[in-house]
RNA sequence: GGGCGGUUAGCUCAGCGGUAGAGCAUCGGUCUUACAAACCGGGGGUCACAGGUUCGAAUCCCGUACCGCCCACCA
């Protein structure tokens, strides 16, 4: 045990306690207590550490370092995800600097590309939650695509095909040109976009009239096989059933009935794209319309449109269709319109909605499951309000899921076509086609979704399909800790694999933290370039600091704007916090360092009932807050105990004791007691700030090897103690009333002061005997106490709490100043009393308020009547 | 088109039925033997607006305005 260095530093300390508790083995379960389980998100093996990383590793590390200090069997298992689309387009870029195409190596050279890839320079945001402190377990670090990991996705897989409920089939989905692959609803949110709504007459055969359409797409006109209007609408009654010439391209397509369509849009006229629009497309199956696909897989135009259109791009086939239609008259009108289309949410690019042969998993019935799940409350989402909703309405409507995506970098779907168009579906490698027993099969080509890799994770983790111990022990898990902008894209998953594979929910909470903003409230992205790097942060204010900071502003699920004097704010109280402990170990002294184990020492001293007491409470709140992942009311709880009631009162009120020269028994034993708020302060403080609360608890005296095993603090309602809080909240009000006098007065620091007290018997005790304690904080030199204060010349006078104060002013009273002081002093306590006065003079107030508000309410009122008699004197006597 | 959230001190935010708080900023003072990244003291808000419920509303209910988010096949 030696003492600390002058200065706080973080860097010193945050450097070797993580590779010793990493080594120590107390990052894995211990073989003793309950379970208590965190599935880390798994970040993606592209990304770096950023805010919403630390923020949410913050929150788990502190769930996890409190649940261990509760003696609990903690496992938080760390992962990464193998980022489907994500890894491959970057590696693919990477490839592009050298020239080299993916089709030019081949399917399985490119994946040895992206698996060397991430040899080399993946993995970095698991290097970097070293730095977090993150208390992960090593030893079961997973990854998405590993094979333990992708025999759990083909078993899952397998399943829901054998069950029906994955299937292949030619629907519309949406596609992206640009990365040339499927994606899921999810993956293409819809973007304001401003456009044009063009009116495009087709001619009605056989007559002279044309029914004029309202379209958005002008461009898929090419690839219309009818127009619809709604069955009832007697504008066009008359033309259904009837043909039309389809404009630039001669075709006739009928004119038929819908109810899909809305009579007030537009001209009440639909052109029917089934092959390039959702709505469309189940308006097709419903008329058994043909299908023309005239939008290729890359956005150009194909061969079915002609020559005078195909090989263009989508958006130059729309301006030359909108010209040409202008040419021969066609275009009725046309008008600006804003309205909502799809974008790849990873690049951007404008979706084209496009029929094609994928794999989909019914979701339905497991929907059904997932939603009763939450509804029953097995798993719980904080705050409830609005996620609970959010994630129902959402289960109630889901539609089916879009699995398989055309890329290389993935789980590979376990299918295989024979020379018949069989399907075989198995978990091992088929040789022969399960239908017809042919032996000519070939894989299909696409992959899975990542997402739904990771809807397993909270069990293919631990081990599933095989029936392990680890899954016994440690599913269901208990809390997962994300942002909502993944409750669809995986928490409603995880819930559906959950309960469809293991016949439970993955975790009995999901708590919903907000967006890290930047200092001005904007959301924090590369392309604005206001991002912020959580490991500059760790540097310049050290880990702790920040990870109490960005705890202090998680407030429910609400965004969060991170301003730097929040970070300077945190700093500052890990530097108090060693500068308490500084002095504390430097005034151990030989006898309380001896002490192994710290304790309390009983003290009838108001001073150590109050601390004890509020230490009680402090346990109690903060041990609250985190079982109600309360996180920032942990942490302003704790800043406000150990700054203001520790430091700035209990230090204070036990320096002349503690700070010794003679070491009697009475000094040894406030020595011991200053020791024990302090340990147990840190361990309180260890699941926020691990670094400097271990790196001081190891100088005071404690038991056992690390304060990360250390139990955390519990309260007792035996250490309540009403009495001393009173009595301590009056000692303070008079030091402080005392303390304003001097400064409010400009009586010079250095000169002390004799003071003339006036209390009544009680609280005359409590200041006789706190009245060193009152002469040393408010620098005051001779104290005297009677019953009531008489009238004297040149004093500043007050009154707080009862208790009436004069402090004689040497020479001579600034009386306008100190009359001034006192009327403003008296306008106070007269707004008050007007207050309480009038709820009083309520009959109702007194009858229906509940009994101890209204006492309270008295006793405060008297208490202000009195105080006001006593200031009345003294202005009366100032003249 | 639906739904949700926000509007509190100069800034960022707590509080969410008992009469307004924090951090930072600001003003004045301080070499008080742990800490100037500190200490001591002060000032600052008709809690967006308009109604209602209640003895009592920043807090509950109903509107309005502005900001923001999510969902959605009016092409």
């Amino acid at each position: 045990m030696t003492e600390l260095s002058k200065a706080y530093e973080p860097h010193s300390i945050e450097q070797t306690w993580y590779e010793t508790w990493a080594a120590s083995g107390y990052f894995q379960p211990s073989g003793e207590g309950e379970p208590y389980t965190i599935a880390i998100p798994p970040p993606n093996i592209t990304g770096s550490l950023h805010m919403g990383h630390a923020l949410q590793h913050t929150m788990m590390d502190a769930l996890s370092r409190w649940r261990r200090m509760q003696g609990r069997s903690v496992l938080w298992l760390p992962g990464e995800d193998h980022a489907g689309i994500a890894a491959q387009v970057l590696v693919e870029r990477h490839l592009a600097q050298e020239g080299v195409k993916r089709a030019d190596l081949g399917r399985e050279a490119f994946e040895q590309r992206v698996w060397q890839w991430r040899e080399e320079s993946g993995g970095m945001i698991l290097r970097q939650m070293r730095r977090e402190g993150a208390s992960v377990d090593w030893s079961r670090l997973r990854f998405t695509l590993a094979p333990d990991l992708a025999r759990a996705v083909r078993e899952a897989f397998v399943r829901l095909y054998e069950e029906g409920l994955i299937s292949r089939g030619a629907y519309i989905v949406n596609w992206c040109p640009l990365d040339q692959t499927s994606i899921s609803d999810l993956e293409a949110p819809k973007k304001e976009v401003q456009s044009h709504l063009w009116h495009i007459a087709y001619p009605v055969k056989g007559t002279d009239e044309s029914i004029v359409v309202a379209t958005t797409r002008p461009e898929t006109m090419l690839g219309d096989t009818a127009v619809a209007v709604h069955p009832e609408d007697e504008r066009y009654s008359h033309l259904i059933g009837a043909t039309v010439e389809l404009p630039l391209t001669g075709r006739d397509i009928p004119v038929i009935a819908d109810e899909a369509v809305e009579r007030e849009f537009g001209t009440g006229v639909v052109k029917v794209t089934p092959a390039h629009d959702p709505a469309d497309f189940q308006m097709g199956l419903r008329h058994n319309l043909p299908q023309v696909v005239v939008i290729g897989p890359d956005g150009r135009m194909t061969a079915a449109v002609g020559t005078r259109y195909e090989g263009l791009d989508r958006a130059e086939a729309r301006a030359r269709v909108v010209e040409d239609l202008k040419a021969q008259n066609l275009l009725v009108k046309t008008e600006e319109y804003t309205h909502s289309v799809g974008h790849h949410d990873r690049c951007g690019t404008v979706i084209e909605p496009m029929v094609s042969l994928q794999w989909f998993l019914n979701v339905r019935p497991l929907a059904d499951v997932a939603l009763e799940a939450v509804r029953d409350g097995r798993t719980r989402f904080v705050p409830v309000v609005p996620w609970t909703k959010i994630y129902e309405d959402w289960m109630e409507n889901i539609q089916p899921w879009c699995i398989s995506r055309q890329l290389w970098w993935g789980h590979r779907i376990p299918a295989w076509y024979c020379e018949n168009n069989h399907i075989t579906v198995s978990r091992t490698d088929p040789t022969e086609c399960a239908t017809c027993g042919s032996g000519v099969l070939r894989q299909e080509e696409d992959v899975l979704d990542t997402w739904f890799s990771s809807a397993l994770w909270p069990f293919s983790t631990l081990g599933w399909p095989d029936d392990t111990e680890d899954l016994r022990r440690f599913y269901p898990t208990n809390a997962m800790i994300t942002g909502y902008e993944i409750i669809f894209f995986w928490v409603a998953r995880m819930m559906m694999m959950g309960l469809k594979f293991m016949g439970e929910v993955p975790f009995d909470t999901v708590l919903i933290h907000g967006i890290v903003r930047d200092a001005h409230g904007e959301k924090m992205s590369k392309m604005k370039g206001n991002t912020i790097d959580p490991i500059t942060l760790f540097d310049r204010f050290g880990t702790d600091a920040v990870r109490f900071a960005l705890a202090g502003m998680a407030v429910g699920s609400n965004d969060m704007a991170l301003q730097e004097s929040k970070m300077e704010s945190a700093r500052n109280f890990a530097n108090k916090i060693w500068n308490a402990s500084r002095f504390v170990i430097m005034n151990l002294g030989e006898a309380a360092r001896e002490r192994r184990a710290p304790a309390w020492a009983p003290s009838d001293a108001l001073a150590d009932r109050w601390i004890l007491a509020e230490l009680n409470s402090t346990i109690e709140q903060v041990t609250r807050a985190l079982e109600e992942y309360r996180f920032h009311e942990a942490a302003q709880v704790l800043y406000h105990f150990f700054w203001d009631d520790f430091c700035d009162w209990y230090i204070e009120l036990s320096k002349p004791l503690v700070a010794a020269r003679e070491t009697t028994e009475e000094v040894v034993a406030a020595r011991e007691r200053i020791a024990y708020v302090l340990e147990t302060s840190l361990r309180l403080l260890h699941p926020l700030m691990p670094f400097i609360t271990e790196e001081i608890w190891q100088r005071l005296p404690h038991e056992g090897e690390s304060i990360m095993i250390a139990p955390f603090p519990e309260a007792s309602p035996e250490r309540e103690d009403a009495k001393a809080r009173d009595e301590m909240q009056t000692l303070i009000a008079l030091i402080t009333k005392i303390r304003n006098i001097r400064s409010e007065m400009n009586i010079p620091a250095r000169s002390s002061l004799k003071l003339f007290l006036g209390a009544p018997d009680r609280t005359a005790a409590l200041i006789r005997e706190n009245a060193d304690q009152i002469k040393r904080l408010a620098r005051v030199e001779e104290i005297e106490i009677s019953d009531k204060l008489s009238q004297m010349d040149a004093a500043a006078r007050d009154v707080v709490g009862g208790i009436e104060i004069a402090v004689p002013l040497e020479g001579l009273i600034d009386i306008t100043k100190e009359r001034e002081r006192l009327t403003k002093e008296m306008a106070r306590k007269e707004a008050e009393a007007r207050g309480l006065a009038s709820r009083l003079e309520n009959l109702s107030f007194v009858e229906r308020a509940p009994r101890e508000v209204v006492e309270q309410a008295r006793g405060r009122h008297a208490e202000l009547i009195e105080e006001m008699e006593k200031l009345k004197a003294t202005l009366a006597s100032l003249g």
